[in-house]
RNA sequence: GCCCAGGUGGCGGAAUAGGUAGACGCGCAGGACUUAAAAUCCUGUGGUAGCAAUACCAUACCGGUUCGAUUCCGGUCCCGGGCACCA
């Protein structure tokens, strides 16, 4: 019988005292492969079973990797700034640092107790000074370059957690985390401009071996939209404004403009009569959250400004209003209405009574537009298709000098700063009394955390850090000077932390620019899907400003990435603690054993999949694993090894091996393990067994299942050295494939009989036998054979009449 | 509303350059071993009808292409994920 509490201690500690999976970086002379996980964020509950999921898959295949001759770098660190600590450590008054560390001590417990081949000299934490002293280089790199910078925008300002969130982080008006609600506020603010990289992030990501879901998610986040530019004049003024348009073969179906209420030439030319019907209506409007425009999502509002607009195509008078339904931060703010082809201009126009045009079929529906633009416009194609009239309008634009082509992105720049403590402070000193600001020397860095007595918000919405005096007010270069007090996102650390496991302890740079040419790209990296836009999009753009500085030598930091599924609870719904069907893993491994935790959650179903726990399939696993042991721990069954081959398993065994290499690379766990019960179903039965089969059998065994794979390689197999770098199996391909093949036998498309014939039989043969069958003949005899198909080594297919 | 991914036994799932649907596991039933039970080993297990041989029906639903469709095409329904006034 197994012990699987006396196996899995026994060799977690040897493992971890020979340091067993360390990995050599500068060792050249093998190819290299970089396995990565996306690090946890050590929260106070521990790992979920969910975490093994994507860790087992990443490795078994860095065990695999390894057997076969690789470098395998699979590391694994911390994510270990962020909310859940700060807000512990509000609540009980402790540094949230403590907190951090006390629960990367429970997670790396769990996972060394879970057998995962990391090299734990690896190990990174983003809230060690050592490692965002880089976190902060890199950001002063981009403020020196010009693309971190401060704007008071509206910001979404959330009082619950009394923070500023990303576009990112709110969902439908609430906070991603937490839930709490989200209201617009103008603060200041560091931005980061993603949007100037927003093209070739863009353009990239079809060079990638990435889940087709996730490319299109940051596809469309990224939102590229190709348009023209329209000028458009102002009637009694010499002022102009742009609209963007991706529908210029609309033009000259534009009826009235539209401003978004913050438009900065709102106030500027409204009429005298409408000055105060407007400024009501933007008060009204700037009091609105994010949360509740979405709400009123439908019922679109606005007012006349008193002043027409020239469309440039025809000269024609188009009055100006401005309405919610316009938004300040996408295109130029302001768009040309085309009632007759556009949803959104079409209910505007409807509610406020405005005219529309038709100047092409389609688009609204016809019964809308018989009824409310009867009329077709002669002035331009009636019916021309699209591309044509965009190109035509926009030629004539130009001549105009009224309008481009101009690219839009739906894409923001991203919203870096935080008001809390725990994050990296931004390494940003500002001259009091002047708005000139400097970023510290490198030589100046880490700046480090100041301890605080109270890690409450200061309530103004600025960060806890306020209350660091002596921190905060300090001499610079002779003059006085602030400290900027807002910190990093958590976000931060994860965008690169990637490149420090390739040379963690360096503290010259990064890492080794000879490191860095090396290992990269990430060959494989494994998480979840809910990083989908946010810290996938974060990392590739810090990834690429990094490639322009040198610092890195690839365009893009994860060449192959997969997205684990979920695993819900028994009932089918998703893990919580309210629903009461949580599954603890430090339970399951004292139960059944980590490797059957392991083991299971492969065999589950495919890895992108999302499943409900079964604790019977548990068993099952658990009682696969006693099976293996058995066939080596029972001495009847032991004496069956032989070291002669007599050639019975050959068939069964170098399909098995094909298989099991071809399933671990596509990350198909289920079906390698469906095919290593096979073989062990086959080994049951057999006879003899020739001991290097069941030898290399133990070898796929031992990457799902380490701890009893070392058990049996040493106990059983009486070797000396450990498994980690035994030779991974190969098998003889002209071996995986019978002699005789069964062929089913179809008569109208109706499977009839099934007749063994020889591998490769010529078709006349193969067609005598099939018609020769008596069931066949049931079916066939009295009717005429239209045609008999015959396809190699599968099917005979008769038709008869 | 738009975009993406799916719908296969009692359950998790196999099988798609179109070729014997249901591998493997779970569950269930039977047998061997045992005084007995557990464990283990072996066998059976999509549905309907039949003692049986066998026949018919079956991959969400409707239709098409084909000798042959879970796989390809068109339409409908349902579940999951993402986006949501992006002009």
């Amino acid at each position: 019988m197994y012990n699987h509490k006396e196996v899995e201690k026994k060799w977690a500690k040897v493992w971890d005292e020979r340091k067993e999976y360390k990995c050599d970086t500068y060792d050249f002379s093998k190819p290299k492969y970089y396995i990565l996980d996306m690090f946890p964020y050590p929260s106070g509950q521990g790992l979920h079973v969910g975490h093994p999921e994507g860790y087992t898959a990443t490795d078994i295949v860095a065990r695999m990797k390894r057997m076969q001759g690789f470098n395998v770098l699979h590391p694994i660190g911390w994510d270990a700034f962020g909310l859940p600590a700060e807000q512990y450590a509000m609540k009980m008054n402790e540094h949230p640092e403590k907190f951090t560390l006390k629960n990367i001590d429970n997670f790396r417990r769990q996972i060394k107790m879970l057998g995962f081949s990391y090299d734990y000299d690896r190990e990174v934490m983003t809230c060690d000074p050592k490692y965002y002293k880089w976190t902060q280089w890199i950001f002063k790199k981009m403020y020196d370059n010009g693309l971190a910078y401060v704007d008071y925008k509206p910001v979404n300002w959330c009082p619950e957690l009394g923070t500023v969130l990303a576009n990112e982080e709110v969902i439908d008006g609430k906070s991603e985390r937490g839930g709490y609600p989200v209201i617009r506020k103008p603060m200041r603010q560091w931005m980061l401009r993603i949007t100037s990289y927003a093209d070739i992030l863009d353009e990239d990501l079809k060079g990638l071996d990435w889940p087709q879901s996730t490319i299109e998610l940051q596809h469309n986040w990224i939102g590229k939209s190709l348009g023209t530019e329209v000028v458009f004049k102002i009637g009694g003024t010499d002022k102009t404004f742009k609209v963007f348009t991706t529908r210029a073969d609309t033009l000259f179906g534009c009826t009235y403009c539209c401003l978004a209420p913050e438009h900065p030439l709102v106030k500027e030319i409204v009429s005298e009569e409408q000055r105060k019907a407007v400024d009501d209506y933007i008060e009204v409007v700037s009091h609105k959250s994010d949360m509740e425009r979405t709400e009123l999502n439908k019922d679109k509002s606005g007012v006349f400004l008193g002043r027409y607009a020239i469309n440039p195509i025809n000269n024609r008078r188009v009055p100006i209003w401005i309405a919610d339904y316009v938004l300040a931060s996408y295109g130029s703010g302001a768009v040309m209405a085309v009632p007759a082809h556009d949803e959104r201009d079409y209910a505007f126009a409807k509610k406020y009574n405005l005219e529309m045009i038709q100047v092409l079929e389609g688009d609204i529906s016809k019964e809308a537009m018989t009824k409310d633009a009867p009329h077709i416009n002669s002035d331009f194609i009636n019916g021309k298709n699209i591309a044509e009239g965009k190109e035509l309008v926009t030629k004539k634009l130009v001549e105009l000098n009224a309008g481009n082509f101009k690219v839009n992105y739906k894409l923001r720049d991203w919203l870096f700063s935080r008001q809390r403590y725990w994050g990296e402070p931004i390494p940003i000193i500002e001259f009091d009394g002047t708005d000139k600001m400097v970023s510290l020397k490198e030589e100046e860095l880490p700046l480090v955390l100041p301890e605080l007595n109270e890690y409450k918000p200061s309530g103004t919405g600025e960060s806890p850090l306020v209350h660091a005096k002596d921190w905060v007010h300090i001499k610079y270069d002779g003059k006085d000077a602030t400290r900027e007090t807002n910190t990093m996102p958590q976000w931060a650390g994860s965008c690169w932390y990637y490149l420090r496991y390739i040379d963690p302890h360096n503290d010259k740079c990064i890492a080794d620019k000879k490191l860095l040419d090396h290992w990269l790209p990430v060959d494989l990296y494994i998480g979840g899907q809910e990083h989908a836009v946010l810290h996938l999009l974060y990392a590739r753009f810090w990834h690429k400003f990094l490639y322009d500085q040198g610092v890195v030598s690839t365009k893009e930091p994860f060449k192959k990435l997969f997205h684990q599924g979920m695993i819900l609870g028994e009932n089918g719904e998703k893990m919580s603690k309210s629903r009461g069907n949580v599954i603890n893993p430090d339970e399951i491994v004292e139960k059944y054993g980590a490797d059957t935790l392991r083991l299971y959650e492969m065999f589950m179903g495919p890895l992108e999949a999302s499943l409900p726990w079964s604790n019977s399939g548990l068993e099952g696993a658990r009682r696969f694993i006693d099976r293996v042991f058995r066939m080596f721990e029972d001495d009847t069954f032991r004496a069956k090894f032989v070291d002669k081959n007599d050639g019975s398993l050959d068939y069964i065994y170098n399909v098995t091996v094909k298989k099991v290499t071809k399933d671990f690379e596509a990350l198909q766990f289920n079906t390698a393990i469906s095919q290593m019960m096979i073989f062990v179903n086959e080994l049951y039965k057999a006879k003899e067994i020739y001991k290097p089969y069941i030898e290399n059998f133990v070898k796929m065994f031992d990457c799902i299942c380490p701890f009893v794979g070392e058990e049996i390689w040493h106990n059983y197999l009486g070797h000396e050295d450990m498994i980690t770098f035994a030779t991974w199996p190969t098998y003889d391909e002209s071996k995986t494939a019978l002699s005789t093949v069964k062929m089913a036998v179809q008569v109208n498309g109706k499977l009839r009989d099934a007749i063994e014939v020889n591998k490769d039989e010529a078709d006349d043969v193969v067609k005598e036998k099939a018609l020769a069958s008596e069931k066949v003949q049931n079916f066939i005899s009295g009717k005429t054979i239209v045609k008999v198909i015959v396809v190699k080594n599968k099917i005979v297919s008769v038709v008869v009449k």
